[in-house]
DNA sequence: TCCGTTTCTGCAAATTTTTGCAACAGCTAG
DNA sequence: CTAGCTGTTGCAAAAATTTGCAGAAACGGA
């Protein structure tokens, strides 16, 4: 899950928007976890190297690496969590009961992607989904 | 979408919870429009008829009524939108630029569900998806 | 029908997230 | 290197969402 901090900023200066300290710290800051990281998570890591850091801009700059794909998201148990955006996507499989969560690779989406934009001509952006449900330990106990 | 009001009221009584005038009230606002609702609208709704129905108890109700299945909820434009859970599931496909929704059956999910719990004993419950990307209009105009 | 138990609701306060705006700061052109 | 244009940030206020708690009310059993 390596960024490399100049192929970023290549990215967001191509698009017409500006590269800032701040924009550089956080993705950075994505970047410390290996996995799901927290808004408070990022948020305390970028204070501890740069205290001004407001969480407005945070919140905003989150925003605006998701737009930009720099960045994925998802929702897990009611909590948005970051991720820096791979090469290849990946998915989540989140367990309702008891929270464990369960990589998927991408490859059971291919051909969903394929048929949507086939049939549907709709080009679908499935970069990074989590799908709740119960995990095989849950579903026993379930019954 | 139908909602039939005894047979919602007993799937709460069935599970212990209670069958309350506000949660009645709540599941009609949500049954009266056709499609995705959105809190404030349900809200708007449900003062209509009881004014003195709290906002707190709507979040509380509507974060009930998903845990029991009986409503589905998908983010859709960065916004909540609810609707009356159906006999069969069906999921949408939301362009990210023009935000036109269409409607995608449940048959592609078939073949991932059954993978899921075959392969990873994941019973997934994938009962009301938003998927994003782009329309063909807005794909075409992209480039 | 009435009672006891436990869930729900309304209210107010706390917390989280969004927004408007003025000052600041990248970036490009000259 | 400098100036100017426009995107960004910090701040403070507003808006949205969550939470704790005491009183109200569903529901099962007597």
């Amino acid at each position: 899950m390596s960024h490399d901090r100049l192929e970023c900023a290549a990215q967001i200066r191509e698009r017409g928007f500006r590269v800032t300290p701040q924009r550089m710290l956080i993705l950075d800051a994505i970047c410390e976890g290996k996995e799901h990281t927290t808004f408070d998570e990022i948020y305390d890591r970028v204070q501890a190297k740069a205290p001004g850091i407001n969480q407005a801009t945070l919140y905003r700059t989150l925003d605006f690496l998701c737009e930009l794909h720099l960045v994925v998201s998802a929702e897990i148990d009611g909590r948005a969590v970051y991720e820096i955006a791979g090469e290849t996507p990946h998915h989540h499989l989140v367990c309702h009961a008891c929270g464990a969560i369960q990589e998927l690779p991408d490859f059971h989406f291919h051909e969903l992607r394929s048929h949507l934009l086939r049939e549907h001509g709709f080009k679908a952006d499935i970069s990074h989904l989590a799908l709740t449900g119960l995990c095989p330990q849950c579903a026993e106990s379930e019954r």
